[in-house]
Order: structure tokens, then sequence, then C-alpha cells
DNA sequence: CTTTTATAGTTAGCCTCCTAACTATTTTAT
DNA sequence: ATAAAATAGTTAGGAGGCTAACTATAAAAG
């Protein structure tokens, strides 16, 4: 459980009364974000719990499944587009690992070290550039992947089962707008040469 | 930005493919929880940045929130009912600090701790339970919160842009659905004396 | 009363994340 | 060809969470 976050959160009619010092409040958005982080936290620390128990962490959950490739395909994250068949594709260095995570390469690194003393990952040295390493999931890491996967999953049918395959659709369509307009905010485009900042 | 999560969520394809090997995977309940953890995430991200460049933490500006009584208003919390006029209530403990911000008392510790010496709050011992303390926020601190949150307030009202006081309205409904359950699922309350295990 | 139990707060030590600085290698520019 | 710049990965140190153990005080039980 990551976020220090209120257990409860003001009723809408604290935030009117908030307005009324603070014009720049807006009581529905406030209460929107609210809503979405004490959610998504408690959401999260049900997954997390899990995994916890299982004896891994969420991050070094998140590396095992961007190395997996189930039957050639690729659950963990959607595809890049520049795969070809054949070729599995998908993360593979520590750096690819870090940016498909959302995490800094320090970090990744810690985590690679984890799962290699834990036997769940090798590294080998890339035979191309020697500054290069490739990430490379065991046996044991796919074994132990199916054996706490199932109940995951069902960790998060049981989360999402008070809501119809109607308000599903729907809550993904709202989050994805509010996700979509907050990527922008987060990272202020230029308006002219993105392509050249996309490497920031 | 505390989770480390999937930047690019996998399509939703992969999710039904997956789902012929793993009859637990349920592909919409999937979506939803990988969204709303990716949403909260980069909203959250948002805010914090925001707060960091200010040169506080989250965590230490929700201790702030818990505290601050504009016009003997509660902003930060719900009022918990127990509040008589003229009594400004509120959490004042560290220990009901604690329990409001859901984190444990050591870190709490930490926080008071950081917060006390850079001048925002003072501890005073309680003159009726010597093992008590108040905590009480200084004038210091009443003058950085009306600094930084019009910004603060000024970013949730950006993020929500998008959505119209209608979705806005779904979305708050949707997502108190998933936390009541949740909130059920961590505690699994034993179907009976649950009254008495309220003190956990 | 004295002993046991419970409560408030702190301390100590661990984990995971971060940023900043560093090493080794490759690429680019002169 | 060599110097400068960029890139991959690691290391070092810090912040903020956590659990578990500890101290001091108060309440309850005998």
């Amino acid at each position: 459980m990551p976020l220090l976050l209120l257990k409860d959160l003001p009723r809408y009619e604290c935030l009117l009364e908030g307005a009324k010092e603070f014009p720049d409040l807006d009581p529905s958005a406030c209460e929107v974000f609210l809503h979405l982080l004490r959610t998504g936290d408690e959401v999260f620390g049900l997954a997390d719990k899990n995994l916890t128990d299982q004896g891994i962490s969420h991050g070094r959950f998140g590396v095992l499944m961007l190395l997996w490739n189930p039957g050639q395909r690729r659950l963990g994250v959607a595809a890049a587009g520049a795969e070809r068949p054949g070729v599995p594709a998908g993360p593979r260095t520590p750096a690819e690992l870090a940016d498909a995570a959302g995490v800094t390469r320090a970090t990744m690194t810690g985590l690679i070290d984890t799962l290699e003393r834990d036997g769940l990952v090798r590294r080998e040295p890339d035979p191309d550039d020697r500054r290069m390493m490739s990430v490379l999931l065991t046996l044991k890491a796919e074994a132990f992947l199916h054996g706490i996967l199932p109940a995951h999953f069902q960790i998060m049918a049981r989360i999402m089962a008070p809501l119809s395959e109607h308000e599903r659709k729907t809550l993904v369509r709202l989050l994805t707008k509010i996700l979509e307009h907050a990527s922008e905010l987060a990272a202020p485009a230029d308006s002219k040469a993105d392509v050249a900042s996309a490497n920031r």
C-alpha cells in the first residue's frame, strides 16, 4: 500500500464550502480526483497483498510479466508494432524494461538483481554491443507465474464483480479520457518538433 | 510516482487470448483493473509532482490537510460526527492522524518529525493523559497552505476538465461501487461480532 | 493494592522507489 | 585519427513506506 491517502473522503458539501474560500476549487473535479485515488489505492492494495503473500513484490511481478511470452504471445504489454513473426520481441534490455514499466533504469537494476538472485531471470551480455545486456526468464519463473497467476486473475475478477459489462465499458471509457488528457498535461509536447522530444 | 506500472496496457484481444490459457482471467475485469491503476497512477503523479515542486511530499501535505480547519470547517476529511459546535474537532493525536491518513503510527511519527523540524506543526503533551500528544498546525503552515492550495486545486480541475458534470457523477458512482466492495474484500468482517472486530 | 493487560508513541531495521554521479562502450564531429 | 558527445548499466545515498520490538503510562483484574 504505497500512497498516504485519506481513508474517509470529504463530503461534497464540505467541498462546496471550501470553494467559497478558494475559487480555484472545482468541487466535482475534486470529488472525482479523490475517489479515483482512493479506489485505485484500495484495489492496488488488494492485488499487492496477494502478490506479497506469494513472496513477490509488485515491482518484480511486473518485470516478470513484461518478460513473459506465453505461446509466443505477449500478455504483459501491448505489442510495440515492430515485431515480426518468429521473433518473440518484447522488452529485453534493462533500459527497455525500465521504460515499459515506468521506472528508472537504476530501479530496474535493483529489481533485476533481486530476480536474478532468486533464480527467476538471468542476464546475458549482448554479443554485438558490449554495453548492453539481455534479461531472460528462467524455467523456474515460468513455473512460478503459472502457479500464482490464477489467484491473481481471480482477485481482479472478484474486485470487479459488482460492475456489469456495460458499466465496465463505461468506466474504461471515462478513465481513458482522463488518462489521455493527463498524459498530455504531463508531457507538454512543445507544439512543434514533438518527434524530436520523444527521446527526452 | 509510487507504483511500478505498465506504461502501455495490453490490448483487449491479448486478454482474450490469455483467457484461453487461464480460465480465471476475466478480460473485462482485467481491463478495468489495469486502466484504474494506470489512470490513478498518472493522476497521482501529476498532483504529486506539483507538491514536490513546492517542497512538500504528498504524505506531509496530507497530514497538514487533516489538521487544517479553515473557518472552523474541515475541508480535509469528512466530519467524524462527534463534533460539537465550538470544538473544532478533527484528528489531533498521532494515532488519530495515522488512522485517518491510512498509514501506521510509526510512519506518522516520521511525518510529524519532519513537519515539526520544518516548523509547520508543533507537539504538545496532553494534560490529562501523559501518554498522549496533540499535534497542532503553526501559523506558518496555514500561510503555506494558502500559498499552495490554489495551484493544487487548479491541477485537479485541469485533469478532470475533459469530463462533463454528468460523466463525473457516473465515474464517482462506479468508483464508489468498486471501493465499497473492495473494502469488504479487504476486511473479511467475520459475519458475526463485526462490531467487536472494529478495533482490529 | 498489586499484577496483568492495553494503549500512545517512538525506535530500529528492512524494502522499494528516487536522483545524481560514475564506468565502460559506442557513435559523432572535427 | 582522435576528441567530444551519447548511451547502457551500475553504484551511492536519500526519502518514505512497512513490521516488530521497545518505553512509558493508564486501565482492568485479582
